[in-house]
DNA sequence: GTGAAAGCGCTAACAT
DNA sequence: ATGTTAGCGCTTTCAC
């Protein structure tokens, strides 16, 4: 019972058992079909019996490709001292609903993901230095500012990267979505047919497409009701940012009777301002969030919201992302889900 | 302008900028003394010219160690078709927030986590198979079942691992962890400061070691003010869980006017509970929550609660994990850390 | 269809 | 203090 635990069994140690040469038994493991099937029943057969698993590190070395693929979130830096603080996306339950339908997918096929976060000019930097040591093959990003250059760089290095939503700028990129303007049409229909009759919106930054489309689409569908100007302010998607903006609005529009605010952090925001300012919701006013994003059930009142398939979306950007890796080039892709309308009872 | 992006620098290319062998650069990559100060120079200046980065591949090929750390959230499974429902480790803020303590420590020093989740036999078998194979070096471990037996495993099997919070079970293996019982005093000295005179509380599970630390804390503070009974009903950690546990000690407490509820989760379940029962919150009755996770400051009212410092706490894990790979050996780390009370509305 | 052999980039004896 | 050398475990021509 020495402390020595025994080295895992190699190529060699199968080849031996097998009779045959490594190269064989390399065949059998990377599915080569040039391989007599008599032979390749005895290989699997060892490979079974010593219990054999690919070494990693040395096959990378070799095929110059690690097989992994990280999970990068880009922050922007949040100027605190030792780094400590959560940020905005690490600090929300959708970091949670990506990283599960990532792995969802990740997982039976044998890759974890290595998680990165990106904050500052010099972890972008280290980021793309990774890829160029082939470190990592690949990325899921989410990335929150539109400013970020990242997508930009990672585009421009031919590094395969599937973004988490369309980018700011149009950078040949591939990405998942959802489909914002039919959310909004969602919210808006609620809201109608709730009875609402003065409706305004809380709308998120509109230098994100985020931002402008769920606009977009909330008026579009208000114009298909019939009502032509949609008041609206705009807000940053945090929740104090929604519900000083709730505040602009009710005094814009103090008759106000419904709103959609344009993501469910500022929703939160907005009913506090409700509140505030004496509304009951959903009885005086209703309210519809966007996203789903886990606040929405366990706040007071649970909220009516726009739920975003986070889950199957960043499942799909795991399953763009392997293919890619698969057989490289071709355009970007672009798929878009459709979101779905939670009633809870905030309207 | 091929298509050729040209490999990326080695040791060898290094060496011969520098005049010098392979052996010597690896030396200085390596930060071994025992090279003479001006060839040190004259390397680092090579280095630099040439943009090498070590690849890790050929490196842990030879050393047997990828230098990698997994954090892995063991959760039981959610007997769920598409293994795509976001668990509640996962579901909560709590994570982000692991994440981000974990990342501040480990990439300044150039590692990055591996992401892996584990909820099935299966995923048990493989973890241990990662590990046994070196694909893995150590575990940050987060584990919510008092059951699980993935402490053990990974104890039994050797692998470097730190656990987020005390093992049900009395494995020896490092964690660290908040002083319960102390923090339950802060609440309690809270509550009576706060003029309370009819306190109960709400507990977690009494089969984990946060359910049992946090009520005999409780209990012992109130005693030290002359409480000898402290009232509780036991919950499970969850909303819904907090709110029938809220209702059932109301029935029998009707007057109380002030509760301790032993996680946040439930905190909130029981402000409805008591918003149900017609109680204001703090006007009727106060509330304490425990852990803070981030929906405690966003919810209404905002909750009084103590805080976990929980990215610090992440941070620590790291460093004993990465601590204990350098030098292996040893018993056991426990390291404990001073919880906070956060003063919002509710009491 | 199968085997022999040459490395991938690095570290770690061992020499010097 | 530095260089030489022998692999780490695997894939991949290239012969057969």
């Amino acid at each position: 019972m020495s402390s020595e635990r025994g080295r895992p069994p190699t190529l060699e140690h199968v080849a031996r058992l097998a009779g045959v040469s490594r190269a064989t038994v390399s065949r059998v493991v990377n599915g080569v079909d040039s391989v007599d099937p008599e032979l390749r029943e005895v290989v699997q057969q060892a490979i079974a019996e010593t219990g054999y698993v690919p070494n990693r590190a040395a096959r990378s070395l070799v095929t110059r490709r690690t097989g992994a693929v990280a999970l990068v979130v880009s922050e922007p830096e949040h100027h605190n001292a030792g780094g400590r603080f959560t940020g905005p996306v690490l600090g929300d339950p959708f970091f949670g609903r990506v990283v599960t339908g990532m792995v969802s997918f990740l997982r039976p096929r044998g890759i974890h993901p290595l998680l990165m976060l990106v904050d500052s000019a010099e972890a972008r930097t280290d980021l793309l230095g990774q890829v160029r040591q082939g470190e990592i093959d690949g990325i899921v990003l989410v990335s929150i500012d539109p400013q970020d250059p990242l997508p930009e760089l990672l585009a421009a290095a031919e590094v395969p990267t599937v973004l988490f939503a369309r980018p700011a700028k149009d950078v040949p990129i591939s990405f998942v979505d959802v489909a914002h303007e039919h959310g909004a049409r969602l919210a808006a229909e609620r809201l109608v047919g709730h009875g609402c009759t003065d409706i305004g919106t809380v709308s998120g930054p509109l230098d994100t497409p985020a931002g402008k489309d769920r606009l977009a689409g909330f008026r579009a569908a208000m114009t298909a009701h019939g009502v032509a100007e949609v008041p609206s302010v705009e807000g940053d998607f945090t929740q104090n940012g929604g519900e000083s903006a709730m505040h602009r609005l009710l005094a814009q529009r103090p008759g106000l009777d419904g709103v959609f605010v344009a993501n469910d952090q500022m929703a939160l925001g907005a009913v506090a301002a409700l509140r505030d300012a004496g509304r009951a919701v959903p009885a005086d006013v209703a309210v519809v969030g966007f996203d789903d994003n886990g606040i929405a059930a366990a706040c007071h009142p649970p909220l009516t919201t726009v739920r975003q398939p986070v889950e199957d979306m960043a499942a799909e950007m795991a399953r763009i992302l392997t293919d890619r890796l698969e057989r490289p080039g071709g355009p970007p892709d672009a798929v878009i889900f459709q979101p779905t309308l939670v009633i809870r009872e905030s309207s």
